[in-house]
DNA sequence: TTGACACAGTACCGTACGGTACGGTACATA
DNA sequence: TATGTACCGTACCGTACGGTACTGTGTCAA
């Protein structure tokens, strides 16, 4: 009778004859078919994602309703109930970002110090952005109340992602001789640190201050440069004296 | 007729008969006076502190009476309304605070670092337990409303009051010949990046596993020991042979 | 004793919101 | 043309919550 996007606990729903939600698939599992969205429920999805950035957490389902041009009934049929437009607007929108990666087995030293800095612009890009921020604010208001799953969502999207696929580049890293790890994950850590300083945070908290795309790259530079300092395999002095590490202008 | 924590701007206050509150100084000033609470408000709070990690912005008025065997009427004479709680809960916590210093013109090596190592461990303490995670998600979800200026309150006791009191003992690590910093700001981001890690939005999207408090020390100790390698004057070379910076055990 | 006062407890009110039901329309298929 | 369906728009309902008002009760001071 609907075509929800979630997993079919709560309503019964036969075979969908509506093309792109495709609810009877995988019933029983949890997982939410981010990618088997109609056209018109991302739509419907977008108005919620620009909805979160103007207002966080307090908009009504009518005003989604009212913007979207739609009715409750329909968005009651495909997302359940309010968390559930909630958690398939998080998953839609993690499905989007996309990370550069690394690929091939040896790597120069240039090549990987770039795809660093390429990683940690992107993060830094995405971090900072409206969006991120809102979706961070609705995750980790819900997580503070625990009645829905959010935080481990974003969780999984975000810190998580992030050093997993981080990880086979610092594998590159170490295979081709240009780092070395005593601990990956606390390299991990370490490299999250340095790149995302106290950025996100102060973004959460409503800083309006944005750096600009060039102060970005240029923090990203730097936060690699300090990695690279501190797990370099040998090659500090070389980093040191190519002036790539903040150390005073007159040295 | 009341005592009211806050401004003046919204009831009529005139002067109070009790004690602690103290409604009438500084009119007109927007400064909450955290300081002046009855012990019988600072109970209130204390409740409101502890509905706040239970379930985050969810709680009611209601509740909070309930919990606290206080009438509505009270509540609302002491702070205005709901908003006015959080703001007198927020910095009331904020404020019991406290951060360790460092004393004194010169200092040793040692125990500079032991200061550093001092400080971040008090940081990484605070942050990963769940009054702080508690009062950060409200901020944060408030942040983005707008509704609120509890973001701006938190970030001036949170990240912004940890600089302020790094910042002194920076410039006694300068003064003394110990590390070398070619901006300010950008080594706070870096030792902030450093100690803090991924823990804070970790904890805030709602993982549950908290670092031990030797595991803090430690995580402080080495964050600590990565600053000192990157802004050391001179001791890099010391500081590796010293085993404080995590190269591999076999080096 | 009497009054002022601070406070607890509770009933009450207005409203906003989540969720449901229903009528109407467009379209597709037979 | 007839039928089913996916959807829009909207009226509706129950409830929960913020905020107010009222009724006690204990305390302190004159």
């Amino acid at each position: 009778m609907n075509q929800q996007i979630k997993s079919a606990e709560l309503h019964d729903n036969a075979a969908s004859g509506q093309a792109g939600a495709g609810a009877g698939a995988d019933a029983g599992t949890s997982v939410i078919l981010a990618g088997e969205l109609s056209s018109r429920q991302a739509e419907v999805l977008g108005v919620v994602l620009d909805l979160m950035v103007e207002e966080g957490d307090g908009f009504s389902m009518a005003k989604v309703c009212r913007r979207a041009s739609c009715s409750k009934e329909t968005l009651y049929n495909w997302f359940g109930d309010r968390d559930g437009l909630l958690t398939a607007t998080v998953q839609w929108q993690a499905s989007k970002v996309k990370m550069p990666g690394l690929a091939g087995g040896l790597v120069t030293a240039d090549a990987f110090r770039d795809s660093l800095i390429a990683f940690a612009t992107n993060w830094l890009t995405v971090i900072t952005g409206d969006v991120s921020a809102a979706l961070n604010r609705l995750a980790i208001s819900h997580a503070g109340t625990g009645k829905s799953r959010l935080g481990e969502i974003v969780l999984k999207n975000g810190p998580l992602a992030m050093t997993g696929r981080l990880r086979p580049i610092f594998e590159i890293g170490v295979s081709s001789g240009l780092i070395e790890l005593d601990s990956t994950d606390a390299a991990l850590k370490t490299f999250f640190g340095l790149v995302v300083g106290d950025w996100q945070i102060r973004k959460l908290l409503g800083e309006t201050t944005r750096p600009s795309a060039t102060g970005i790259e240029i923090n990203a530079a730097r936060a690699v440069d300090q990695f690279l300092a501190l797990y370099g395999a040998g090659q500090i002095p070389a980093l040191f004296a190519a002036g790539n590490i903040n150390t005073k202008p007159s040295t």
